[in-house]
DNA sequence: CCTGATGCGTC
DNA sequence: GTCGGAC
DNA sequence: GTCCGACGACGCATCAGG
């Protein structure tokens, strides 16, 4: 009855806001959104347009040209689909760029012309560049990844596995592979062309199979698709179903190409549009500060209510500077949390918050948790990546309606759900956390309870709260829960002022079990407007100051072949500690990071004389863990990490802290190379096992269960 | 029915 | 999550 | 400072295949 209930309070609050994207008819037929079609019956073309020019060849779109004009530059007409091969040489102007201004003008040259030509399909188009086939909190998964991708590719060119996956390797991209191999599909007739609309709806439609076989149906609508492909599509749907489009595309250049593209060319005209750049004629500094402008209100609208599918209609209807009235934080539907930097010492944060006061909080190792309540009572719970994961924490849904204190009636809590010991009545683990299950949770069931910490707090009885500095929203939040140990606080806080209270406090928060410390402005700089800035915050960590956190000198004894622009070199590495009593080198973990483009160039230039055919008997690895070149035991590096942790599939010090499993760090970056240690001067298991041992984590659990036996003898 | 591989989310 | 590169 | 895309460990959910 529980679960049936918070299925239907879903529901319900999916309402309004949740307009979720409506199937865009077939691959090639007209698209319909929102069950209505967007293609309004028109005269002939020669009728309502006589100096429309025939369409231009879509294989030579190009939305980068200078004084692109979004009609007479486009490649298809008014009322028209878009062609997926308009989307796809987008992206291929967009990739070759690497200036953000450049990237920015492409695609909103490109948007002009959906707006003008096919506004109906503004959706779509911008999901394809999102790489999104949905907004996060409708949880569509393609469940389609390199494997399956792979295989897909075969079945359509007739090749062999083997080849595609060595070309994929040598290429560092599945896309390029598929751009280059011939289609060797059957086909009847020539397949039309595909469009925007259409690729985006086989991806939902992708997203929404499950069950048996959904794997073979998924490959079989991948090779429909890709027998239609033309020029570079091939290549863009593959890395959209891979789910990396590596074109220097994301969601910030989305939004600020989107905002310029409706500014400049207003939706909702009619046909023709009278004005396709409303910014003609004005003085480049104030065109900048006006788009700077419309680029402001659309982000803080997006960070608000972070859903193209409510978003998109609004701005075709109401334009852009309507927008704000219209959309706005709704209990129900996630927002965007405010993020953090890394500050690299004491004195680095003084500096960045110069005289402003500031709070520093215990920094919690769990996950985030963005609490909704609703007037009716309805309880959501999103993830720091707005995913609604309501369902797995079915004891907090229960636990908040007896925290929040009378004449509370609505809220949104920002906090962070870390596992707790009810018997030692302690923090557990990150990694006790991550065990919990996530769908269908059953409260009575739940093993690893979790305490929430709250910290925020930013909408209460129907306000929101983000433009109020921190000190206002944390008095409203202290005043409007009540706390109950182990299962809701506020996080730990001390308004510090000087280094040495905040190095203080920096050592409590590690005693407490806490990663660091969270340090934020109180009333300079101090709402929570993730558009004007997404990391206002700062944290603090061990592992950040020099000096200090966990350093080893690890063996290199692997690699893996780079991807993207690490393609043609090693984009990774296994590395290994050394056990002196079986004189093994013990998998510890794979690293990617820390290296200039300049050291990986050397690394690889290196470490390629030493690939063996063969990894050598005194390896000790997990086939879960085996690198694409084993490597000799020549070169030693120090890497840096957080925690170290107990593995499933590394097997570093197996046997000194588990019986089975061995260790691994979280976190791990490369630092330096140690040209001064040979192989066997490594970091050796004993060490590894000591370092694991001797976190603060460790130790405090360890503590509870000497406390534990000594109570009960 | 069970198991391993894969995908995808958390950090 | 960390990190470096381009701007 | 911002934005992006390389790459990390790990665990649940799912599905293919024995």
């Amino acid at each position: 009855m529980v679960a049936m209930g918070v299925v239907m309070q879903m529901k319900d609050a999916a309402g309004p806001m949740a307009v979720g994207d409506s199937t865009v008819g077939g691959v090639w037929g007209h698209p319909w959104v929102l069950g209505v079609p967007v293609v309004p019956p028109l005269p002939p073309p020669t009728l309502w347009c006589p100096r429309s020019p025939p369409p231009l060849d879509p294989s030579q779109y190009d939305p980068a040209k200078s004084g692109y004009h979004p009609l007479r530059d486009a490649c298809w007409g008014h009322g028209q689909s878009v062609p997926y091969l308009a989307v796809a040489r987008t992206f291929e102007r967009i990739e070759e760029a690497s200036a953000r201004l450049k990237i920015i003008e492409t695609l909103s040259n490109f948007l002009r012309s959906v707006l003008a030509l096919s506004p109906g399909e503004l959706l779509p188009c911008l999901r394809l560049c999102l790489n999104r086939p949905g907004a996060a909190s409708e949880g569509l998964e393609l469940g389609i990844g390199e494997s399956l991708l792979t295989r897909a590719l075969a079945q359509a060119t007739g090749r062999q596995l083997a080849q595609i996956r060595s070309e994929a390797q040598d290429k560092g991209d599945l896309g390029l592979v598929a751009e280059s191999s011939r289609c060797t599909q059957r086909t009847v007739l020539a397949p039309a062309p595909l469009s925007a609309a259409g690729v985006l709806g086989k991806l939902r439609e992708m997203a929404t199979m499950s069950g048996n076989a959904s794997s073979s149906k998924k490959i079989g609508i991948i090779k429909g698709l890709f027998v239609a492909c033309r020029h570079s599509e091939a290549r863009y749907l593959v890395r959209s179903l891979s789910g990396k489009l590596r074109i220097g595309l994301a969601e910030q250049s989305v939004l600020t190409a989107l905002a310029h593209a409706v500014a400049l060319t207003p939706p909702g005209q009619g046909w023709p549009p009278a004005v396709l750049d409303a910014g003609q004629g004005m003085a480049p500094e104030a065109r900048r500060a006006w788009l700077e402008e419309q680029s402001r209100i659309l982000k803080q609208t997006f960070c608000e209510l972070p859903d193209y599918a409510a978003i998109v209609p609004v701005l075709l209807e109401h334009g852009l500077e309507k927008l704000p009235q219209h959309c706005g934080i709704t209990p129900g539907v996630p927002l965007k949390p405010m993020l953090a930097q890394p500050a690299r010492g004491v004195g680095e944060l003084l500096k960045r918050f110069e005289e402003a006061a500031f709070t520093c909080e215990y920094k919690y190792d769990g996950e985030r948790a963005q609490i909704h309540v609703l007037e009716s009572g309805a309880v959501f719970i999103y993830s720091r990546n707005q995913e609604n994961t309501t369902a797995k924490y079915p004891d907090l849904v229960d636990r908040i309606p007896k925290v929040l204190k009378p004449g509370v009636r609505s809220c949104i809590l920002d906090a962070e759900a870390v596992a707790w010991d009810r018997t030692t009545r302690q923090i557990q683990p990150f990694q006790v956390l991550m065990t919990r299950k996530r769908k269908d949770v059953d409260a009575a069931a739940i093993k690893v309870q979790v305490c929430l910490y709250a910290f925020d707090l930013l909408y209460l009885n129907g306000e929101p709260l983000v433009r109020q500095p921190l000190s206002a929203r944390r008095k409203l939040l202290r005043e409007s829960f009540e706390e109950v140990e182990g299962e809701f606080v506020f996080a730990t806080s001390a308004d510090t002022r000087s280094a040495e209270e905040v190095s203080e406090f920096l050592d409590k928060a590690i005693k407490a079990s806490c990663e660091g410390l969270m340090v934020k402005t109180l009333e300079v700089d101090a709402t929570y407007e993730i558009a004007k800035r997404s990391h206002k915050w700062l944290k603090l960590k061990k592992d950040y100051l020099d000096g200090l956190g966990d350093t080893l000198d690890l063996v290199v004894i692997g690699a893996y072949l780079g991807k993207g622009k690490r393609a043609g070199i090693y984009g990774g590495f296994l590395l290994a500690c050394y056990d002196e009593e079986s004189e093994e080198y013990q998998s510890i973990c794979k690293i990617g990071t820390g290296f200039t483009e300049e050291s990986l160039e050397k690394h690889y230039g290196f470490l390629k004389e030493h690939v063996l055919a063969q990894p050598r008997p005194y390896y000790r690895w997990d086939s879960g863990a085996a690198p694409d070149r084993w490597l000799a035991a020549v070169q030693v590096w120090e890497v840096k990490c957080g925690d170290l942790s107990i593995s499933p599939v590394y097997r570093a010090a197996v046997g000194l802290v588990d019986e089975e499993k061995g260790i691994s760090l979280r976190f791990p970056r490369f630092l330096r190379v140690r040209e001064d240690k040979k192989p066997e001067e490594a970091t050796s298991s004993t060490q590894v096992a000591e370092l694991y041992k001797k976190q603060q984590q460790i130790q405090n659990q360890q503590q509870a269960e000497k406390g534990e036996d000594e109570e009960f003898y």
